[in-house]
Order: structure tokens, then C-alpha cells, then sequence
DNA sequence: CTGCATCCAATTTGATACTG
DNA sequence: CAGTATCAAATTGGATGCAG
């Protein structure tokens, strides 16, 4: 891997839209729905407001969701998947299928957990 | 998603696994074949040693690399998957394929490269 | 209801020098 | 060759208070 290749690693192009804490969450559950600011905090309880509205911000800026603002009051704002973000939904797939496996994997090699 | 589901969560689970800034491109170039320490700073030539060490003891650590010494002057160090490591490779070829098509999407968006 | 601004804490990465 | 140790820099996430 060269210098000039950083630019257009697939690699290092995921790396950094994943990055996020919270962000493959936010997109496993966009794929199952449609869903206002405060369903994705109910389902994320652990996440606050603040970095909330940070993480959706990036994922817009990055073109993977989609923000719909409702101009009514109480406001009322929806995020779904982009059409980048419909086509992530297989690689979501993958990813869980690993993650499960991974903990099972994980739950035979620590024997404290038996 | 509940409180206690965060043990459990493939989500959350893949997102702390493959955190590190490097992570992805270094299952990706121990996926093609084992390499030594020094081939990999080689292929990364951004990555400093002191970051690459860290980083591989990371994934070793979480049960993804395996860590091979062969005691002789100099030293030869050799990393290569492990058996989880070896089943993330489809994960590996998805996400190329979305970070590709996601760079194509970018240089379409983004006018001032055209 | 949605979300911005600010400030702070924690974590991560990078730079540099040194070693068996 | 393959590290370790230390410190600085950067990034990130979280807490809190305020607002249209």
C-alpha cells in the first residue's frame, strides 16, 4: 500500500465512516425502520441527546442517512437510510453474523462465564 | 434494545473489535498472507511502530491475530489470522465492495473532483 | 420534540528516543 | 528486527444548561 493509495482505500474509506461509537447501531436500526429523534434514543438509552444529534450529523454529512424535518409544532424529524445506507444493509449482515459468532466464541474461551 | 442486551449485542461487539484506526487494513493484509512485523510497517507506511505494536496486541488480545516468535538473532516475528480472523474474511469482502461502491458515490457527489 | 453550545474527561494516536 | 517507554497532540464522547 502506497502513500497515494490512502485516498482511495475502500479500506480506510470504511474505517472512518464507522468510526463512530454509536454508529453501527444507528444503522442496524434504521434498516429495520424509519424512525423519529426519540425512538433511536428510547432504543439507545446509554446514548445522550447531545452525541446523539452529533452521530446522526455525521452520518448525514457522510451521505449514508437521509433527515426529514416535519415543519410543525412539536417539530418533528425522521431519519431512514440513504440509498448508500440501503446498500450497507448486507454488509450489516455480515457483520452480525461475525459478531455472533465472535461471542459465542468468546463465551467458550472464558471459562468464567460457565 | 434494552439495557441489559449491550453484553449480547453483535453490534456493539464488532464496533469495539474493530475500533482502532488500523484494524480493518491490518485483517485485510493478514488475510492475503502472514507477514512479519517489519512487512507491515512497510504497508503502512502512515503508522508509526510504537501505534502498529499497540495495535496488533489489540487484536491478538481480542483473539483475532495469532503471534508467532521464533527465538533466534534478529528476531522474527510472524501474525497471521486466527481461526475467528479467518472467518471475518467475508466481512472483509463486503466492506470492500460497499467502501468501493461508496467512493464512486463520493467522486459523483463531490463536483469539484470532476 | 429536537437539538445547539459549551466545557470537560477519556481514549487514542503520534513523535521521539532507547534497547536486547 | 521487533519491540518498549514516555510524553504530547488530537479526537471523541459525555454532562449540563438553554431554546425555538
Amino acid at each position: 500500500m502506497r502513500e497515494e493509495d490512502f485516498g482511495i482505500c475502500p479500506y480506510v474509506t470504511v474505517q472512518k465512516l464507522l468510526s463512530g461509537k454509536w454508529t453501527l447501531i444507528i444503522l442496524f436500526l434504521l434498516a429495520k425502520k424509519t424512525m423519529r429523534f426519540s425512538e433511536l434514543q428510547r432504543e439507545i438509552p446509554r446514548l445522550t441527546q447531545a452525541t446523539l444529534t452529533k452521530q446522526l450529523r455525521t452520518l448525514e454529512k457522510d451521505g449514508l442517512i437521509i433527515r426529514t424535518v416535519y415543519n410543525q409544532i412539536p417539530p418533528k424529524v425522521e431519519y431512514s437510510l440513504s440509498d448508500m445506507g440501503e446498500k450497507f444493509k448486507p454488509v450489516i449482515k455480515s457483520l452480525k453474523d461475525w459478531g455472533d459468532e465472535y461471542i459465542m466464541f468468546s463465551k467458550k474461551r472464558d471459562c468464567t462465564k460457565l
